[in-house]
DNA sequence: GACATAGATTAGGCTCACCTAATTCAATTG
DNA sequence: CAATTGAATTAGGTGAGCCTAATCTATGTC
């Protein structure tokens, strides 16, 4: 499975469910996600056959290893793209609804420099306080 | 209509080939763009709906000035982002592939901010020189 | 233990943006 | 002027990613 935009979203939005809550239930993502249940349902099988999903444990959804490291490295390209934002002076609602759609499409190349260039530019505030 | 990705393409790609040719077809948009002829067509068909190509000339095709304008403001996000990722170190050919999907996913308020921040940059990397 | 309710899945359908194959149309050449 | 070639369009089709309606399953309540 090759992954596109809509698999990192519904794996990031497991993943970030996760952080607040120890059962996600695809109920629980349908409707951060604002999609009907069987549009979710049929996504978590694609991402079980994808091995990103554990199969059905009965216990709600839990990524397997591959999954998560898939899911915290979108979830850290919207943390740092909605940072470098914000930082710009880009309200925080559309810093992270920018985010959310560049997080998908940019190369690993440009968001690292965005990331160094957005790291050091803390550092030198900080510096500066 | 509501001009999405696809149709800022298209868009886009008459303007630019206008820069370098003076008689642009469907079939050189295709050809630059990688799609298929009957694709072309419909779309053209589509942009003329919604006036933003000129209804069929004989003369190739040719933007109303609703469409010049969406084009060219799509060009200077493709420009400006490409500008932006190069100075932090990007290579012009990843830079020139991100910019291309990220000018039709970002905001206003984030492009000003960028183009901004790239300006300034711009000016104390040449009043270094 | 029957019933209501919430969650999950199945079946079938829609739109969008692409495709190929076939056709039409116009200009160019033998 | 008939034949060829290149461009444009028409007709029909595909896959991705969503939808609603209906059904299945489990859980909690009287």
């Amino acid at each position: 499975m090759i992954i596109h935009e809509a698999a990192e979203m519904y794996l990031e939005s497991i993943y970030v469910l996760s952080l607040h809550q120890d059962l996600v239930r695809p109920v629980d993502v349908a409707r951060e996600m604002g999609y009907s249940k069987p549009t979710v349902s049929e996504w978590m099988a694609k991402l079980r056959d994808a091995k990103l999903v554990e199969p059905d444990t009965g216990t709600g959804l839990h990524l397997t290893e591959a999954g998560t490291s898939l899911a915290r490295s979108v979830y850290e390209r919207h943390v740092v793209l909605s940072g470098v934002f914000e930082s710009l002076g880009v309200s925080p609602q559309t810093a992270a609804d920018d985010a959310c759609r560049v997080e998908h499409y940019i190369s690993d190349e440009t968001f690292e420099a965005l990331k160094k260039h957005w790291q050091s530019n803390k550092k030198s505030i900080d510096a500066e306080n």
